[in-house]
RNA sequence: GCGGAUGUGGCGAAAUGGCAGACGCAGGGGACUUAAAAUCCCCUGACCGCAAGGUCGUGUGGGUUCGAGUCCCACCAUCCGCACCA
């Protein structure tokens, strides 16, 4: 069993509350680890603590660089679907210079430099992954986010979009989380059309889920960014275009989606050629297509399509019928799904009465053949923005160089020359000029030789991306993790083992950052053989979030916040983990309610009661109270209750007893604490009533208590062990409950008079299901039911109950 | 709009298709106490009834079954995620 603990101390909250409180961040950072550290201990975590991480601890960041070495330095194989060293790739033989290689190379790594419009947040000073914008704004702190083109690192995720999906499969995850992940890499699955614009000949390809429906493209939508539109815009419609581009690009991602009710764009003067029946077409731009899906640009088919109906409707475009509903009652108009084509033939084709389906199969096959298009999966999934301009983060292990031709070129520093230090700052806010903050520390940024230091730092989700390997060989000094340690633990040299970690139990947040992230990182690190496993989490519980004890998210600004500190104070940290596991399930989302905490540490009291003896435990609260330096001394004075003995227990104490081992231990290998706990309360409260207390039914009562409330049973376990030489409660074996004495003599079976319960009857528990259906029509109380009435059945389910069916 | 989850007492919740509401909270009554707190005992889904007992009851409406909180269909509500993804 590995239980570890560890800090994913890097990242923008880190940052902004460094910059809030004027302090450095690896200051604020060490004083929040030792402050959570401190709550942790308290409460009576068995973490082990020798494995203790903290992703700013340069003996970490170090590995978490060289793994971006490793994914820098790799390619993605198509032919083998595998991430490979970048020195397996070949090269066109038309690559004929060392520096056209090397940018044929650059451009295929797994860790590549773009120029593409990305997330900015004006208000962070720095750029953001798609994961990181929720509803245009931004994840940490809900600022504006706008589009603007950059040059950024990004790494090469959407490579492994299909194994990612694919992959899922093999997991032991909620329905609903893997729904969340296959949403978000959103595949989809359809056909790239070629047209022709007609004065400049250049070709306009388009993606679209509907071929079938290309007769009815009366005309074509590009992206405002797509590289094409200076080309295509006719003169006179120049001025309209570049205005449109401007607004768009100006335009945050908020703003964009809220004015989508009301669809905009601009035509760009020119046409293009439907392949299919050489029919002339407008071109327009719209911010309605996106740059970064498909091809930036679609064909719109305004019949079968809301938005470019919507589209059509405004601009006053043609619609055109090509599918026929199934149901010839609904109208064509704004029909989506799939129907029987219609007018769809051209002069070497025709579609017409084909269901949807084969008639995608049919033009598919058609624009293969002649080179008009091909079949096509698309994804959702973008590649993942991974450069920051933050102060705190790891630095990049790249330099930039310049070549003969004056072309700028990155280099990837040694794996010996890690870990790659952060420069010290006086001030690690942004440059005013827009530069990252590393780019203040210009002794650091320039070397001897001339090259410059990339000055971005990576995001917050790095160091999370592999902690869980760093766990299995936390003080490794010469490799991230060791190969033995590594495949012991994941599972993978033994057999029967679940790959990966077994258990992981974290929040939905993480649903589409860190949980794909870390999933892509591990596959990279697969393919190259750095581990054993395809997927890093085998099993993943979400837990529920503790809302506040008005049913809403704690929050400081709501001030229902509940500290923990208090809770411990009051109640205890015994108490506190109970309450939070008798709460409900472990996935439900629940409030806090400090009576509930209250009703917990009533039963820690019982439990203490059972054992201890009240006189002297009056004696010590009264000696604590005028001694409170001696306390320790008095509670080891608490003597135990005279009844607790150590003698034979009676049969009825032992079935209770094993009752409770096997509710408890059964109820802990499902995560179901709550019963388990209840199972635990309903044994004591039979146990306050039994006139004698067997010493060893109370030893094996406290090693299941143990988990739940470690300190009081650790308490109570010793004061059973007068000896003193007993070793901690922590390293009994765990109890095993007897079959045996869990039988019944006798049964409590329901009798049902067609399906309602009559009557309840106690018979022998070797009562054969004969016995059963006889005993049941003597019942007492059943019987009125019965009586003018004919028995058409009766059904028994043995030990249970016997229902008997009447007229 | 799409995807997922959840709907059970005053509240948190239990219940391999087989006695709905275990366990706990809150509430009511009682014991102990000069008194209070703590503790212990009893009651507590709704309605009818003096009682015995009965009727109804797991979001709504259907269905399958000897029997449905549980399975199937439709709908409603709440929460979470995604959202102009062609």
């Amino acid at each position: 069993m590995l239980h570890p603990m560890g800090w994913d101390s890097f990242g923008l909250p880190a940052e902004l509350y460094a910059v809030k409180t004027g302090q450095h961040p690896r200051k604020t950072t060490e004083t929040n680890i030792a402050n959570f550290t401190r709550q942790i201990r308290s409460l009576g975590f068995s973490y082990d603590w020798t494995r203790e991480v903290a992703t700013t601890d340069p003996g970490y960041f170090r590995w978490t660089q060289w793994i971006f070495l490793q994914i820098y330095n790799a390619w993605y194989n198509p032919a083998t679907r595998k991430a490979e060293s970048i020195d397996t790739l070949t090269y066109p033989s038309e690559l004929e210079t060392e520096d056209q290689r090397r940018a044929y190379r650059d451009g295929k790594r797994l860790a590549f430099v773009s120029e593409a419009p990305v997330n900015w947040c004006p208000e962070l000073g720095t750029v953001l992954a798609n994961e990181e914008v929720i509803d245009g704004k931004s994840e940490v702190g809900g600022f504006p986010v706008i589009r603007k083109p950059m040059r950024q690192w990004m790494l090469r995720i959407t490579a492994f979009a299909e194994r990612l999906l694919e992959d899922l499969n093999l997991l032991d995850w909620t329905d609903s989380l893997k729904e969340m992940q296959r949403n978000w890499i959103g595949r989809s699955e359809g056909a790239q059309v070629d047209f022709r614009a007609e004065t400049s000949g250049a070709i306009l390809t388009v993606f679209t889920t509907r071929p079938d429906t290309l007769f009815g493209a009366t005309y074509l939508v590009l992206s405002p960014e797509h590289r094409l539109v200076d080309t295509l815009t006719a003169g006179t419609n120049r001025a309209g275009v570049k205005a449109y581009q401007q607004a768009a690009a100006g335009r945050s991602d908020l703003e964009r989606t809220e004015l989508s009710k009301e669809k905009t764009g601009v035509f760009t003067g020119s046409y293009a050629i439907n392949p299919v029946n050489g029919q002339r077409i407008p071109i327009w731009i719209a911010d309605y297509v996106l740059a970064s899906y498909g091809t930036g640009a679609i064909m719109a088919v305004p019949a079968h399509d809301e938005r470019d109906l919507e589209f059509a409707e405004k601009f006053d475009l043609p619609i055109l019928q090509v599918v026929q509903p199934p149901d010839a009652s609904k109208p064509w108009r704004g029909f989506c799904d799939e129907g029987t084509a219609v007018n769809s033939s051209g002069p070497d084709l025709s579609l017409d009465g084909l269901p949807t389906a084969e008639a995608k199969h049919r033009i598919s096959a058609w624009l293969d053949s002649r080179g008009l298009g091909k079949r096509t999966l698309n994804y959702k999934l973008r590649d993942w923005l991974f450069s920051r301009q933050r102060y705190w983060g790891e630095p990049f292990p790249i330099l930039w160089r310049t070549d003969a031709a004056g072309n700028r070129y990155h280099e990837a520093l040694p794996a010996a020359s890690l870990p790659v230090m952060p420069p010290t700052l006086e001030d690690y806010k942004p440059t005013t000029d827009g530069q990252p903050p590393l780019a203040r520390a210009t002794d650091w940024v320039t070397l001897p030789d001339g090259a410059v230091r990339e000055t971005n730092t990576m995001p917050q989700w790095a160091g999370s991306c592999w902690y869980y390997l760093r766990y299995l060989d936390a003080r490794n000094p010469s490799s991230f993790v060791g190969g033995a340690v590594e495949s012991y633990w994941m599972g993978t040299s033994t057999s029967g083992a679940t790959p990966g970690v077994d258990l992981y139990v974290g929040g939905t947040e993480h649903a589409v950052l860190h949980l794909l992230y870390a999933r892509f990182w591990h596959k990279v690190l697969f393919d190259l053989g750095h581990v054993t496993t395809p997927e890093p989490f085998f099993k993943l519980v979400n837990q529920g979030l503790i809302l506040g004890e008005d049913g809403v998210k704690m929050s400081k600004s709501r001030g229902n916040v509940v500290n923990p500190d208090d809770v411990l104070h009051e109640f205890g940290a015994d108490a506190f983990r109970l309450y939070e596991m008798f709460m409900g399930p472990l996935q439900e989302v629940k409030p806090w309610n400090t009576r509930g905490v209250e009703g917990v540490y009533r039963f820690l009291g019982r439990v203490w009661r059972l054992f201890v003896d009240e006189g002297s435990e009056t004696e010590y609260e009264q000696n604590a109270l005028v001694d409170a330096a001696a306390e320790s001394r008095w509670v080891s004075e608490i003597r135990l209750d005279s009844r607790v003995l150590d003698i034979a227990p009676t049969p009825a104490q032992l079935k209770t007893l094993h009752g409770c081992i096997r509710k408890v231990t059964e109820d802990l290998e499902a995560l179901r604490f709550n019963t388990a706990i209840s199972a635990m309360m309903m044994f004591v409260n039979e146990a306050m009533t039994w006139p004698t207390r067997p010493v060893s039914v109370f030893r094996t009562f406290l090693q299941l208590l143990a988990p739940f409330a470690p300190h009081i049973a650790e308490e109570l376990w010793e004061k059973l062990h007068p000896a003193g030489a007993v070793p901690s409660l922590g390293y009994a074996a765990w109890p095993v409950f007897d079959p045996a004495l869990l039988v019944e003599d006798t049964l409590e079976i329901a009798v049902q008079v067609n399906g309602k319960l009559r009557d309840v009857i106690r018979v022998p528990a070797a009562a054969t299901p004969a016995d059963l259906e006889t005993a049941a029509l003597a019942a007492e109380k059943a019987k009125p039911f019965l009586e003018g009435k004919t028995i058409k059945k009766v059904i028994v389910v043995p030990r249970k109950l016997v229902n008997i069916a009447v007229a």
